[in-house]
DNA sequence: CTGAAAGCGCTTACAG
DNA sequence: CTGAAAGCGCTTACAG
């Protein structure tokens, strides 16, 4: 290498890991060989020495989806903090493409991977081969098999629902469930959402559990025509993400509904454009800054424990933030939008 | 390795690679092999050896924001069809942080780098020391110093203001001038924007050139805000990105202007929500995926071409989507949007 | 504080 | 069709 521009391998190894032992003069004469000669250390090469590459993967459905996009934002910033590299895997919400990249698609390419499943059970997380370190988001696997972040989603769909009630709603319906997903994020809002209702004394119609093949624009704007040609229609809706409840508005609006007036609206994640939105939603808004923080946290503490640690939860905050969509323009303040409910003390 | 289940070192890379020369028989063997003993081969071994690592990086200013995140999914598509791996690196826009990637944060890490640069000079490609092969997308850099993916500013910009002028508008505004970047992105739009009116024999007005600081939705309401303060406002406005058309039309829709009777509203970049945000908004709609196809095209041609290869300019079509915000509910048929003025033939 | 050597786990000419 | 060996470019004990 660069060694006959001063020294030996060895010292020109120390200056550019920053070791001790190294007089300045050396570090000098060193520095200036390395910037005469162009050298960069072949960092593929350092990898295989080293056993760890320094990257890390975050697999999302659609990194294009706001939430995800959004959170990936995050993740990568956080894993800059810690010195790693962030690559994207997309699984499209595709069980089989979710196993290969738990069984782990790029073999001892990736220290760690952190993954937001749709469609993963709890058999694949058993049936695992490969080691490297996972860290799951958002929906929940059952059986504790890997570290986990996520928030209180029943909790959360409660508070969603509650402050529809809180506002007189008498026929609150709810887009976003997912039948065939049995267990999973869209079952423990709709769980949340029932629960809210019943402690409210009102009774579940089945007939305004409108559900969905994805969380998509499109698919909220269906579910909420459907909704409409109810004989009894709702007078409010939680959708079970932002998208959904654009898609929602989208046809409330092109069908001149007044909102909140007739029909109010709540979303959930709370991306950033839902304060721009005419009106603007009033939705869920998750701590994305804590979960990106949790999900590299956890997933450098398995990197530096020896050995299987056993696997962690931790829960991330959120906050209902009351906007437009719920309660009109009388409480447009100058703020953004007020905030109600933290998700935990 | 996972030789002594079976035959020789050779014999299982030749397997694991499918190479030919082996028997059927030994195929299986070694594979059952591979399978009992959870072989998973070493990449980053592999990528030293091969002095090919498989992976892309993508820098672009943050992925959360529409466009970056709606290219990001495709370019992740594209290069994963070439079997690489996008691993993404944000550049918040600053200059120094682009410099740094641009130089080669991941010495011999990365095979190729797709760039979307925001306040890059040429000066920083001449003094350009690695060796990386480089795509830049959108802002035009000068000098024809590395490979270049973008579609006709100019000319999408004067379809804007020129389906504008044909809808009668007298005062059209434009939003997103950015003074300080003397060239790129922001200067072609503006180009376009002032030939079309100098062409239909319109004055241009320098009070209806808003610049911003950046192309966030903040930035499109305060701009607007401004607008609106004239003694002669706009009765049109011609937004560089369809975040700044958003935050201008909530500025319009929150005063209680009408779009488009009172203000019509044209955005850039038809991300996937101006499709059913209210009104609709009409936008130029850069064709993203050929955006993708031809940066990783290009990227690859530079891999396996020996040697430097001369830069290559690549023009992407574009299309102008007219939705409400131009025409009104009026023409709202049953198709997303209609569309005109092909970007080229 | 520094030098010479081994080895990370692959792939690939080179013989056989 | 297969075996034994060299080497990709680092880092890191091990001597000195």
């Amino acid at each position: 290498v660069a060694a006959r521009a001063g020294v030996s391998v060895k010292t020109v190894s120390n200056v550019v890991n920053n070791y001790q032992h190294v007089t300045d003069e050396t570090r000098t004469r060193v520095r200036r060989a390395i910037e005469e000669l162009g050298y960069r250390p072949n960092l593929s090469a350092r990898h295989l020495r080293r056993g760890r590459s320094g990257l890390i993967a975050l697999a999302v459905p659609r990194i294009n989806l706001p939430y995800f996009a959004e959170l990936a934002r995050l993740v990568v910033n956080e894993a800059a903090e810690q010195g790693f590299t962030v690559l994207i895997d997309q699984t499209e919400g595709l069980r089989d493409r979710e196993r290969l990249f738990v069984e782990g698609i790029r073999p001892q390419l990736i220290d760690g991977l952190i993954f937001s499943p749709l469609a993963l059970g709890q058999e694949d997380l058993t049936d695992r081969h490969d080691r490297t370190p996972l860290v799951l988001l958002g929906e929940k696997v059952p059986g504790g098999l890997a570290d986990h972040v996520a928030i209180d989603n029943v909790k959360a769909a409660r508070t969603a629902t509650g402050h529809l009630i809180e506002l007189g709603r008498k026929r609150i319906a709810v887009i976003g469930d997912r039948p065939d997903a049995s267990v999973g994020t869209s079952h423990m809002r709709l769980e949340g959402y029932s629960r809210a209702l019943t402690d409210a004394g009102f009774e579940i119609d089945p007939r305004l559990i409108a559900n969905v093949e994805r969380f998509h624009l499109s698919d909220g704007a269906e579910a909420m025509s459907r909704l409409l040609e109810l004989k009894d229609p709702p007078d409010a809706v939680f959708c079970f993400n932002d998208l959904l409840a654009l898609g929602a508005t989208r046809t409330l609006l092109s069908r001149s509904f007044r909102i909140p007036e007739d029909v109010a609206v709540v979303g959930f994640d709370d991306m950033e454009q839902s304060k721009y939105t005419t009106p603007t939603l009033t939705s869920i808004s998750p701590d994305k800054e804590q979960i990106a923080r949790l999900a590299v946290t956890l997933l450098m503490s398995q990197l530096n424990s020896e050995g299987a640690r056993s696997p962690r939860e931790a829960e991330a905050d959120y906050e209902l933030v009351v906007r437009e969509s719920t309660v009109g323009r009388g409480v447009e303040l100058t703020a953004p939008g007020s905030v109600e409910n933290p998700g935990r003390t």
